[in-house]
RNA sequence: GCCCUCGUAGCUCAGUGGAUAGAGCACUGCUCUCCGGAAGCAGGUGUCGCAGGUUCGAAUCCUGCCGAGGGCGCCA
């Protein structure tokens, strides 16, 4: 039985109760929490309901929780369930009813922990869309993880999801790029306010070999411009193509300008009602939408300011067809929300088809010391910097596995030389160990049991391992709903430490020369359902699931 | 000044209103003749930044304060 089922057998026992005694049971929610208590002594689930709605039915709760755990032992997949401290009922499961959930990951495979909670829905998930005057950076790293693990958690609910970067290679930041690299190919120092950093000499190197004449060209800049920016994308793309994120569209800015569509837009948006005229310029009502203040969309000399671009930008994605934009942001983006809803107010959109994700900085720590990064002086670390020290696994799950919403200190000195430490090779170790059984027990020629010998799975440590992977699912869903990929991580690290724990005192396969039993084949399917579900998870989050290690 | 995020063990961080607040790392000791020891068990540290409030119940929600980071251009 999964905690699912489980919720629905509490609350239709509630509806009994309540009805027997007359009482209201349109207090009754739809979804009653079960949930692990922390105390094993407190049961395998339990469920506070009785808290819940004994104040709105004038019921005590522990009376009202007195007569629900009466009601759920009836049950026959319910062994014990007993009131415990203000009202809650503590509930044990039947063993055979436990082994269920087992069973239900044998049948499912790599499919367990899938829903169906965004099916149809048409999900455009922006994310990383660093500027490509340089290489992607840590910043861009974690965003490159987690974004990309959160388009696989999305997807594991049914969305249909597409990868988008934003390359903005229209204005100023590409015209100093442009300038650096002509300064670099000349010998020059780094122009005021230019790019530093070795990659633009060899960017610059690349250009020249490429085209030796440049420097003498007319047209020197726009020929530094085509090769350079190309080859910075290029190597954007290659980057994080090797760190296991890849995007279904990358997305340049200049197209809108050539294309004509930012102007189009901006007549179009004269009409809104969002828009005003004033001091000459026209402004778009973002203080509606929380900004400090309103910000001008086309400005006093007629062009288009920077935003233009971005409604541009946001049109052509609902164009597109998709139902919800979500944007991944750096926390110094964080003024962006607003002006986005607006953004979509003014087109006559629903705001609420923009959803911002802000995403806090990650810093680099060297012996306790933060050390100062500087795109400008060149002094950034790179995200194959990171992969480069602890390797891609390693590195991704370092990224998604804390919130966004809390900004992460790397120590890289610390990643050198624990690697070994990450959990990532906790959770992947527990994978490979089953592997090994998997293997074993084929030359053995044993087979998983078959669902009516699951009930055998008494032993405690082989309850905690069932109920952990009973949670899968909820896990997942919780983790695409609050847009939370690092929630899996977490999950996958309780997991693993469930399987450790159960392999150290539940023997598995036969010792020597004795004969496999229906135990045996029961703890074989359990593991196989563990495996399935380490490897389902890392999968989420776009870590390999090794076989050995 | 205003806005956003954060403040939890020595360190890095979990904890979408539940019971005695957790994990990894670091430290110490133990377990183990055979399924992978990259494991397990035990030991111990917490004014959950501070102060109020809401609630049967608050690390979690609300208010104020303190501290850290970030943001507040007719730049892009």
């Amino acid at each position: 039985m999964t905690p699912a089922a489980l919720a629905t057998t509490v609350r239709d026992a509630a509806l009994e109760v309540l009805r027997a005694r007359e009482l209201d049971e349109s207090v009754l929610p739809e979804q009653v929490v079960v949930e692990r208590p922390r105390n094993p002594e407190h049961g395998d689930y339990a469920t506070n309901l009785a808290l819940q709605i004994g104040k709105r039915l004038g019921v005590a709760p522990r009376e009202l929780a007195g007569w629900l755990a009466d009601a759920l032992a009836q049950s026959d997949s319910i062994d014990s369930a007993e009131i415990a401290g203000p009202g809650f009922v503590n509930l044990r499961l039947a063993a055979d009813a436990q082994g269920g959930i087992v069973a239900k990951v044998l049948e499912e495979g790599a499919g367990y922990g899938q829903g169906e909670q965004l099916a149809g829905t048409r999900i455009n998930l922006e994310f990383v869309s660093a500027n490509p005057t340089g290489p992607v950076h840590l910043g861009g790293a974690r965003w490159a993880a987690a974004g990309d693990a959160l388009g696989r958690v999305l997807e594991a609910q049914g969305a249909d999801v597409t990868r988008e970067y934003y390359f903005n290679d229209a204005g100023a930041q590409i015209d100093r790029f442009v300038n650096s690299l002509m300064a670099a190919a000349k010998g020059e120092p780094t122009p005021e306010d230019g790019y530093g950093g070795a990659y633009i000499g060899e960017v610059a190197n690349a250009v020249l070999t490429q085209q030796p004449d440049a420097l003498e060209r007319e047209d020197a800049a726009e020929v530094f411009r085509q090769i350079g920016v190309g080859l910075m994308f290029d190597e954007v793309k290659r980057s994080l193509h090797e760190f296991g994120t890849d995007f279904d569209v990358f997305f340049h800015e200049d197209s809108l300008h050539q294309s004509g569509a930012v102007g189009e837009l901006v007549e179009r948006l004269k009409n809104s009602d969002n828009l005003y005229f004033s001091d000459g310029a026209w402004w778009l009502r973002s203080k509606e939408f929380g900004d400090d203040k309103d910000r001008v969309v086309i400005k006093t000399d007629g062009a288009p300011a920077y935003i233009a671009g971005d409604i541009a930008y946001f049109a052509d994605k609902r164009a597109r067809g998709f139902d919800l934009c979500i944007y991944m942001l750096g926390a110094d983006h964080h003024g962006y929300i607003a002006r986005l809803k607006a953004a979509a107010a003014a087109l006559g959109d629903d705001p609420a088809t923009v959803e911002v994700l802000i995403g806090q900085m990650v810093n680099l720590v060297s012996n306790g010391e933060p050390v100062r990064m500087s795109k400008r002086a060149g002094t950034v670390l790179r995200m194959e910097d990171l992969v480069d020290v602890v390797g891609v696994d390693a590195a991704r799950y370092s990224m998604i596995r804390s919130s966004i919403d809390a900004s992460l200190d790397i120590d890289l000195d610390l990643y050198a030389k624990r690697t070994n430490e990450n959990p990532v090779f906790y959770v992947q170790y527990a994978h490979a160990r089953l592997c090994s059984i998997a293997r074993n027990a084929e030359d053995l020629g044993i087979a998983a049991a078959g669902r009516s010998e699951l009930g055998l799975l008494t032993h405690e440590r082989e309850g905690e391992l069932i109920r952990t992977i009973g949670e899968f699912p909820g896990v997942v869903k919780a983790s695409a709903d609050l847009r939370e990929p690092h929630r899996i991580a977490r999950y996958l690290e309780s997991l693993a430490a469930a399987y450790h724990r159960f392999y150290d005192s539940c023997r598995v396969l036969p010792m020597g020369d004795e004969p496999a039993t229906e135990l045996t084949g029961a703890r074989l399917a359990l593991c196989t359902a563990a495996r399935h579900v380490l490897a389902n998870g890392l999968r989420l989050l776009g870590v390999a699931a090794p076989e050995r290690m």
